[in-house]
RNA sequence: GGGGGAUUAGCUCAGUUGGCUAGAGCGUUUGACUGGCAGUCAAAAGGUCAUCGGUUCGAUUCCGAUAUUCUCCA
């Protein structure tokens, strides 16, 4: 079976147990503050599983993207030197919600591999939860019994809650979970060594493929479990680790999901796979970062230099550095490979196929950037090493390398690498002290304290009526308290609310609830796991009241103002600039609106001209909002919306339309186009390869903007005497002011010329050096300067101190002769600072010209007189 | 969110006890050589040293704030 097939076929076998397929959700996460990426098929039913949301089915299948990089599963310095790690791989999974439980979930699970897949029995071995004391959970002897009816008593292995008790985090559903293990070693080796005794050993052959998770617990922040009252299945099959069992290879990167990338790496490089250990891991390590690179571009997330987007930029890096390193890569290359990739996967993924050219630019925008750091880092460790070599040391502080890499960004494993070319090494006790460090700064910097939810009453949900009215009644299900470094606050959940939590760009609403006179403002609204967040600063007396919850309305209808506009926005660059415009990102705040979106090259002055007055014929087109709740999916993309990669939509999505502007949208948008009033583009640039960004503003903050330039206008205008065209008035005067900015450096020059010739006439010639000390009367110090240089140029043997009154202050300056400084060792620099104490000054300089300043311009006959002594 | 860096000519960057008429390479313009191109040589133009404030006789340089940007950590 190709990968393809064994795709397929897992998602036909969950449909034909009746379970509902669904797709992918997206790979990079919004609106969970706990988690950047999907790292595992359950990630899109959490909501479920924590209660906020109903199950639209009780069974469903798919297969998901999921990336690994961050937090508790952090595989990415593993990936590619073993045969069976990935950064983005697919999770085979299939759910029940409340409905089936172990027996099914069990039998079907080997059913699957046994009878359909063709698995040989013998390769196979399971685990089971032991019990842990400490929790007041038994063993699992219930999986057990259903396990011993396929399997003998020696390959059912019982393992302890590290291995066999899942959990989500510190709190929340959990549950025993019992896994199915392959052993696919040749005959010789197994009769060395038991399978069963490499079973979660890390053996690349002998290896976890399926996860049953029975979530049956709750668990309290308190640490201690409560039984569900509806139990749920979660399962997940590496889907690669699936297709290389099946295929009779002995690693994932021998599967065809691979291979194609890897033959294509190895023809660029000039090298056979199979045939260097060290080439072989970096093939394989690019092979996988170009997957994880690739989908999550394609998912919205492009490479930046914070959150997500870094984890996406720092895979790529890693790619870039192991081709660098291993395989002599010297320019960007990891971009010709996308196409490979979208021939192999394309099918399965369209996204990959509609975004090629997107995904191609980012990549080698991104490989370009790695290179020229990689270029100053060079130099840097260049110095470095002369540095080193220069104290006869061998080894480079910890602190340095650790600045390297944490300012510059150059990798240790490069840094070990130049240096022992060059017979250095680094000590890496200090490189990792000086890590830590770090990492404690920023984790007492972040540290947040979340106190248990206290639970008021229980309601169906948190319904959002916010779209029809900004003010309601309302009654708190639950809060809790969030202790941050920058003081504490109160998160309160609603039985309904009028407040539109932060989603798909537009930010939070802000407003007060009202009980028995005292009010409390709410901050901001956030969405977590589907729940609306209300932030406060303090909790009311009695939490149990109700409330009257009320939107600050002049932001909320600014920012409508703004989300409207965004749309009209997006509607016209499809019109001007072309279809192929797609979101890559908005921002919707009360004060302005920020638009990214995918093009090739700079929006030039008249297409944005075109742009801005085309919004602003739609604005004023009035056309009224039509707006559609609750419409399946499939009858919005009918009626025109289109659905954004990236983005993740339930089964009913709602749709905004303004004329023919049609979207799929869950924000808050104005009645009709009109009351925006005006839209005005503030700003057009790049912020990444082939993603463009407009900011503007609309209604007020528009009008404001507008008039403050004309006011300005005017004012300027006014100064030329109101001309006829101002524009050419002022060009007018810069003329003037240049001419006039010559002649005046003419003149300066002419009248340091006058100065000149009188001061030569002055030059005294003692003991043979030509002396002259004279005070001048300028406003300048750069005449002075200028005069200087000039009789340094005409007189040989000179001795010269000029000094002058500028701005109440004295200024002196010491020029001698080259030869002078030579033959009889004098300094200009030591000498002015002695001078300047006549001043009350200081100063200094080269040995042939040094300047000095003091507060004391009396001081400078004395000066002048001190300076004859010296001759 | 926290730490560290960077911001100097159109571009890439030098510039240490704070005083060096603020530099280099590439690019631009002009001139010379050449039949033309390419090239070589010579010259010139081009700078608010990011912005604002402070310390100082004097700040591109030291300090603080802001902006932009890079980088590491969470």
């Amino acid at each position: 079976m190709n990968s393809k097939q064994i795709r397929q076929t897992f998602l036909d076998f969950f449909a034909s147990k009746e379970h509902e397929i669904v797709p992918s959700a997206p790979m990079v996460v919004k609106n969970d503050p706990t988690l950047m990426f999907t790292n595992a098929g359950m990630n899109q039913f959490k909501d479920i599983f924590l209660g906020n949301s109903p199950a639209n089915h009780p069974r469903v299948a798919d297969t998901q993207k999921c990336l690994r990089v961050s937090g508790k599963h952090n595989d990415l310095e593993e990936v590619g030197h073993d045969t069976y790690h990935h950064t983005m791989f697919e999770m085979l999974g299939n759910w029940s919600f409340g409905n089936y439980f172990k027996k099914e979930a069990i039998d079907w699970a080997w059913e699957l591999l046994v009878d359909v897949y063709k698995i040989p029995v013998d390769k196979l071995y399971v685990t089971i939860f032991e019990g842990d004391e400490k929790d007041g959970v038994p063993m699992d002897t219930e999986a057990h019994d259903l396990w011993f009816k396929y399997l003998p008593e020696d390959r059912i292995l019982k393992g302890n809650k590290k291995d066999n008790f899942w959990e989500m985090g510190d709190s929340g559903p959990c549950g025993p979970c019992s896994e199915i293990h392959v052993d696919i070693r040749n005959e010789d080796e197994k009769a060395v060594i038991a399978g069963r005794d490499l079973v979660n050993e890390g053996h690349p052959q002998v290896i976890e493929i399926w996860n049953l998770v029975f979530i049956q617990f709750n668990r309290k922040a308190n640490g201690q479990l409560e039984e569900l009252p509806a139990k749920h299945v979660d399962t997940g099959m590496g889907f690669e680790r699936l297709c290389m069992v099946i295929q009779g290879k002995q690693s994932n990167y021998d599967t065809d999901v691979f291979q194609n990338v890897i033959t294509e790496i190895a023809y660029l490089a000039g090298k056979r796979y199979g045939t260097d250990e060290k080439a072989d891991i970096a093939m394989r390590v690019i092979a996988d970062h170009l997957r994880a690179i690739s989908f999550a571009i394609t998912d919205g997330q492009l490479p930046s230099n914070n959150k997500a987007g870094y984890v996406i930029r720092r895979i790529l890096r890693r790619a870039v550095r192991y081709g660098y390193t291993f395989l002599g890569f010297r320019k960007p290359f990891i971009h010709q490979l996308v196409k490979v990739l979208t021939e192999n996967m394309g099918g399965a993924f369209p996204e990959l196929i509609k975004q090629q050219e997107l995904v191609v630019n980012v990549i080698r925008e991104e490989e370009d950037s790695f290179l020229r750091t990689l270029e100053t880092g060079i130099k840097l460790l260049d110095t470095i090493i002369e540095d080193t070599r220069k104290k006869n040391g061998t080894e480079v502080n910890g602190d340095v390398a650790f600045e390297l890499y944490d300012t510059f960004g150059f990798p240790l494993d490069l840094t070990e690498l130049i240096l022992r070319e060059q017979g250095l090494t680094v000590n890496r006790a200090g490189f990792e002290l000086a890590m830590e460090g770090q990492k404690n700064r920023s984790r007492s910097a972040t540290q947040l304290e979340t106190g248990d939810w206290i639970e008021l009453q229980q309601s169906a949900g948190d319904g959002f009526v916010g779209y029809d009215t900004l003010e309601t009644k309302v009654k708190i299900n639950r809060y809790r308290k969030v202790k941050g470094k920058k003081g504490e606050f109160f998160q309160l959940v609603f039985n309904t609310t009028p407040f539109y939590a932060e989603s798909g760009g537009q930010v939070g609403d802000s407003g007060t609830i009202e009980a028995d006179g005292k009010k409390i403002e709410i901050f901001d609204t956030v969405k977590e796991n589907n729940l609306t967040v209300h932030l406060s600063k303090e909790l009311p007396d009695h939490p149990q009241a109700t409330f009257t919850a009320v939107v600050n309305m002049k932001n909320r209808r600014l920012t409508e103002n703004n989300h409207t506009a965004t749309h009209l926005l997006d509607h016209a660059l499809r019109e001007i600039l072309g279809t192929h415009i797609e979101q890559k990102g908005s921002l919707v705040s009360p004060d302005s609106l920020r638009f990214d979106f995918n093009h090739f090259q700079k929006v030039t002055e008249e297409e944005l001209a075109r742009i801005q007055v085309r919004v602003n014929e739609l604005i004023r087109a009035n056309d009224k909002r039509d707006e559609h709740r609750e419409v399946p999916i499939a009858e919005a993309e009918k009626m025109g919306a289109i659905a954004l990669f990236g983005e993740k939509y339930g089964d009913l999505v709602r749709v905004i339309k303004f004329g023919e502007s049609v979207e799929l949208c869950g924000g808050c948008h104005v009645e009709s186009t009109g009351t925006i009033g005006q839209f005005v583009i503030l700003s057009e640039g790049s912020i990444s390869a082939g993603v463009r960004r407009i900011e503007a503003i609309t209604a007020d903050k528009a009008d404001e903007y507008i008039s403050n330039h004309l006011k300005s206008l005017k004012e300027v205008s006014a100064l030329f005497n109101n001309p006829a065209d101002l524009k050419a008035a002022v060009e007018e005067l810069f003329v003037k002011f240049n001419a006039l900015n010559k002649q005046v450096e003419a003149f300066e020059k002419e009248s340091a010329g006058k100065m000149k010739k009188e001061l030569l006439l002055k030059v005294e010639t003692i003991n043979g050096i030509n002396f002259l000390a004279q005070q001048l009367n300028v406003d300048n110090a750069a005449i002075i300067k200028d005069i200087a240089f000039q009789l340094k140029g005409e007189i040989d043997n000179l001795f010269l101190v000029l000094a002058a009154e500028i701005d109440g202050k004295a200024n002196v300056h010491v020029m001698i002769s080259e030869n002078l400084v030579k033959e009889r060792g004098l300094n200009a620099g030591t000498i002015i600072r002695d001078l300047a104490k006549a001043v009350n000054g200081g100063g200094g300089g080269q040995a042939f010209y040094a300047t000095a300043g003091g507060k004391e311009p009396s001081g400078i006959p004395l000066l002048l007189t001190n300076a004859r002594k010296l001759i």
